[in-house]
DNA sequence: ATAAATCCTATAATATTAATATACTTTTCA
DNA sequence: TGAAAAGTATATTAATATTATAGGATTTAT
């Protein structure tokens, strides 16, 4: 039940690109800043932005003075959709999955015990996924930080 | 966010096994007739079941006669304990496992919101294994099969 | 004693993940 | 107009994890 590095490293990118929209109009970042301030490498980071690009979660601008920024407003655009572009799907295994169902070995689906509780397993993981957006989640980080007395 | 197919084929020789205890008093039961039951490579299942068995979750005999067994009543083996075995912490991401906690390379973990929504994540998913028995799910197998009207 | 079963470890084959490398294209601004 | 800045695109490598197979050692009932 993991989430790889491409997946944390891609959401921590759109996070990141979410409270830049709070301070400028668009939001623009380039892939360099949001590297260094997270920590990723910045050709890896470059990749996975593009998938993201590729998948319309965030435009971008070349050349000078260029950079990436969210495709949608930050309450548009939730975790599972950027989880999914990256991890693939959330379900922990095939034929429970509504994007990629594949039939197990089982001799019946729908008398399958393991198969009732990974469908409980993935609608719990994709009800907090899906109903949480970039927006809620730099909200809840604020409130946080308040709460702690911390000024940034 | 995946079940291998370790853990997949574990789970479903822990159900099996939990089936057959319900037949016969420790419902003892060879590796070949899990295997071909459930369609698992037999010598797959051999390692798998030895994990367990190093676990304390099944006991085994050898020789003549010999097999797999529960190693406690079906009801006080839970989803989660097995799983831990074969696919090691259910946490998403370190930061929030409680089983194997390690810093991710975040600034700060109290503020992280990547981290909040994982650790919501993680409580959820922990919140069905751990409160789901080997015992409640044959149950609700048997609940569905009956509703369906078949026999077995 | 022997056949049937688990025990145990090694290793092969494949797939995935994480990261790096290289070359190219577009845009901007001096 | 051309150099530099930035993204685009794909290939390659290195490391790790997954899935599975092989083969002998050990135990036990008959």
């Amino acid at each position: 039940m993991r989430l790889s590095k491409r997946g944390e490293y891609g959401l921590r990118a759109m996070i990141s690109l979410a409270e830049a929209q709070k301070n400028s109009p668009t939001g623009m970042t380039q892939i360099r800043e949001i590297a260094q301030k997270e920590q990723i490498p910045a050709k890896f980071l470059e990749q996975i932005l593009l998938a993201l690009k590729n998948a319309g979660l965030v435009h971008s601008k070349m050349g000078i003075g260029g950079g990436y920024y969210l495709a949608k407003p930050a309450d548009e655009i939730t975790l599972g959709q950027v989880f999914r572009v990256l991890d693939g799907p959330v379900a922990p295994i095939r034929c429970v999955s509504q994007m990629a169902y594949e039939p197990c070995g089982c001799p019946d689906e729908a008398t399958c015990g393991l198969r009732m509780v990974m469908g409980d397993v993935r609608n719990a993981i994709v009800g907090i996924l899906d109903n949480t957006s970039l927006a809620n989640l730099t909200r809840r980080q604020s409130e946080v930080r308040k709460s702690l007395g911390l000024t940034n």
